[in-house]
DNA sequence: AGTTTTATTTTCGTTTATGTTCGTTTCACC
DNA sequence: GGTGAAACGAACATAAACGAAAATAAAACT
């Protein structure tokens, strides 16, 4: 027992759900009601609908009906930028004090630069250069500070620009401090991190700086990734929240790479 | 982001919100009044909406109202913006609906550009380059939307990025359309704009598209600039909101350039 | 035929958004 | 610096929207 609208024919699933998002994005957002209306089913199939195409990222659910998701940022990325947080701040902090005023620096893509652009936006007539959306627009707020955005596609995960053009950006330039962040560190001292591409332009930000500065919080000691960056041999400055393990402390030292820890408040 | 205090669900939104923020973005700021009239719904409910769009830090609470937070944008380009505002969304419109899903895209620098940037939030497939970084930030939005900027120096007036690699960017495309402003239109038809080293991209624009389209208020024919961009003769599209003056409706014709007019809603 | 699977409707208890009321805070004007 | 009006937030009531599960219908498969 069906009931039918007059005119609009019953359509089965497969067929709603294209139709909708259609409609989501012509009208920007849709309405229970007026779907069922529109399709000629109950409440509780397009109910079922929207939460299926809410599972799967194409629309947001309100109450109601649904809308068009808004913020498309990664909402991973938004998560990890939480996740220690307040070191990450202490840490960046630290870093940033090592930073003088009138310098040209590198800050590459990561959470721990993000916090870094944050703790420069006191200092002056500063030259920053970066594959990072979100540092650029960090750092818009600081008017003495000049800012070069290296070009490339935007990458909504972390709002990184990424391609060709980042290296080639980069070899016109020459820093006085570079500040890289990593995804993993592990024992020996390598600088690790989960996108190959990334490796390439980490190493071409470290070769074109006077100096490195490294900022990672304690957590990157417990992960790997599969690239390798760098050695923390090359690195001047380690900015980090927790005392480095034993074996790793001591090379750093017979490097000469200087371990600051950021103190706990 | 969100809001997670209790439960694990993500606390749901309310239809208006994305309208809300539309709003705020057009004017720059909201009133609970204003708002509680637009929606048909009590202050209450506005308050509340407010309060959680605050929170979640898309906007700034202010007695009667609510404002965009950061304030980041220069001053004199945010009332620039709202100039001739709704002739730049009429004129936006009418631009985006001749810009087909999944095609490649530029948009340069002015906030005509910036209003077809957020007539184009829901195209799909699309490939934008642009050297502005508002119009990264505004297309960000748009998750079925490959953006890819240029590099070079971030000019805080208006969010342009300038320098030699924006030409050089430009080079490793071919778009389908280009979409371009100007400062300034004279009686010959020709393009002009105040800032020379802007003429140099525009002009390389034209040369790596297929079709060009031309956005500009009526405002612009009244004015004048120094630097010449191009003739409108090889504009393909021109977008405007009233009728040009008569020598220059008559030369479009004969360039074979179609004028749109938006119409007044 | 019959049987299983899938899609939809129905029902019902629970959750959520909104409106209403009221006491408190903030703003603007004198 | 005081005063009145507007704006605010908290608490409650209500109606709409919601999800889960059982019942029913349609489709698909032997």
């Amino acid at each position: 027992m069906r009931q039918q609208q007059a005119g609009a024919t019953p359509i089965s699933q497969t067929f709603r759900h294209p139709d909708i998002l259609e409609i989501a994005r012509r009208e920007g957002k849709v309405t229970v009601d007026g779907l069922a209306e529109h399709f000629g089913v109950t409440h509780q199939t397009i109910r079922r609908d929207l939460t299926e195409l809410a599972d799967s990222g194409k629309l947001e659910r309100v109450h109601g009906g649904a809308v068009l998701p808004s913020g498309a940022s990664n909402i991973g990325y938004a998560e990890r930028r939480n996740l220690h947080e307040e070191a990450k701040i202490r840490i960046a902090r630290a870093c940033a004090e090592h930073i003088p005023d009138g310098c040209s620096v590198f800050l590459n893509i990561g959470t721990s630069t993000e916090a870094v652009a944050r703790a420069l936006l006191r200092h002056r007539d500063l030259m920053v250069v970066t594959n990072n959306m979100n540092v650029a627009n960090i750092l818009v707020d600081n008017p003495e500070c000049r800012i070069v955005l290296t070009g490339g596609a935007l990458r909504r995960m972390d709002g990184g620009l990424v391609g060709n053009l980042t290296i080639e950006t980069i070899r016109q330039f020459k820093f006085d401090i570079a500040v890289i962040g990593c995804s993993a560190m592990d024992a020996d001292g390598d600088l690790l991190d989960f996108d190959i591409e990334e490796v390439g332009v980490s190493q071409c930000i470290i070769a074109q700086s006077r100096k490195t500065f490294l900022v990672t919080d304690h957590s990157k000691f417990k992960r790997s990734a599969p690239a390798r960056i760098a050695s923390a041999r090359e690195v001047d400055m380690f900015f980090t929240d927790l005392p480095l393990p034993a074996g790793l402390a001591e090379k750093c030292d017979s490097w000469g790479t200087e371990v600051h820890f950021a103190p706990e408040e």
